[in-house]
DNA sequence: ACCTTAATGTAACTTTGGTCACCGATTAAG
DNA sequence: CTTAATCGGTGACCAAAGTTACATTAAGGT
């Protein structure tokens, strides 16, 4: 699932997770967040109040299922369901705050903790220490290159933060 | 006005401006946007919400004047004034890509693209092409260093791009 | 087991931006 | 007019991160 246009509706979350990336004109990547079961995207319902092209990405990194709202169901909603309004607030509410410790991350701290950070974050969703995957993916979401990443990730292990594996990086403390 | 803690109304400016940046831990700070009248701050919206501190500041420039509204009637109007509730998301939507765009900017682009763009948009806002300001406030906004700041000027005012004087900004063309 | 490919390691070098130290120039205050 | 404070300029140096260019290693197919 790929967006760059006008999305017709707004998908709300069943089951499986959606991975959220901005992207800039030059194809750069940065990972905001992951969307998660029960939630709705908060840059859907941008585009759709302000009905404006979104630049961001949503991949299915494993399957799922949404519901589709019709997009200008949700507009009328709001008048009738105190709940539904509810409902869209804390979601704009939660992602806002989730794009401003976005902000954090890239404007205050240095790519080593962004890297820890990231993998902890990852450790925590997943509830496990062992994660799968490849350098290169990480440097996509940090918008770094894979040596920056495996040099780091490489300083990390000598720390003993974490062991190093192909497609496997482990947790440890 | 500073904010640190929980806000306990939601300020709607009448007239001025207010200067929102984000603070980390050890007081750097970014620039994020500028409150204007007629607006209203997402970011206590926020706070209200989430019932969570926020770690925003937001300085007046300029004399002005707000409306305080009573951080619980809000949700209430949100049930009984369709329009209300209109302006909320508004507001939302309208910060929520600012925020994007400045992740663009810390994320993707280098310190002197984000300077020009800076003083782009201050060109814009204020409607003159003769900007006040020290080098020192514009390192302060950019998260960057005084020294940094003049010497990316000294190199924009070689190129022509722009005219340097004590407290002053002139950008040609 | 062998070969191919994808993933990772790593050294050398460059660029960007931050820091330090100090200077000169302008302004404001006495 | 003198002095102090503020503001800006600049060179030298440093550190973080990006780039280039290969080398090495593990996994999976045949």
């Amino acid at each position: 699932m790929e967006y760059g246009g006008y999305p017709k509706f707004i998908p709300l979350l069943v089951s499986g997770a959606l991975k959220i990336t901005r992207q800039n004109e030059e194809g750069k990547e940065l990972f905001l967040y992951n969307l998660l079961p029960g939630q709705t995207c908060a840059m859907t319902l941008d585009c759709c109040f302000g009905n404006e092209p979104s630049q961001i990405k949503a991949v299915a990194e494993e399957d799922g299922e949404f519901i589709e709202l019709p997009k200008h169901d949700v507009g009328n909603w709001m008048r009738e369901f105190p709940h539904w309004t509810e409902f869209v607030m804390k979601t704009y509410n939660f992602r806002f705050n989730e794009l401003l410790q976005t902000i954090d991350q890239v404007a205050f701290k240095q790519l080593d903790q962004r890297l820890l950070d990231y993998l902890n974050n990852l450790q925590k969703s997943k509830g496990t220490n062992v994660l799968n995957l490849k350098h290169e993916q990480i440097a996509n979401d940090l918008n770094s290159s894979r040596e920056v990443i495996s040099r780091l990730l490489k300083q990390l292990e000598n720390k003993g933060v974490l062991a190093l594996a192909r497609n496997r990086i482990t947790l440890l403390e």
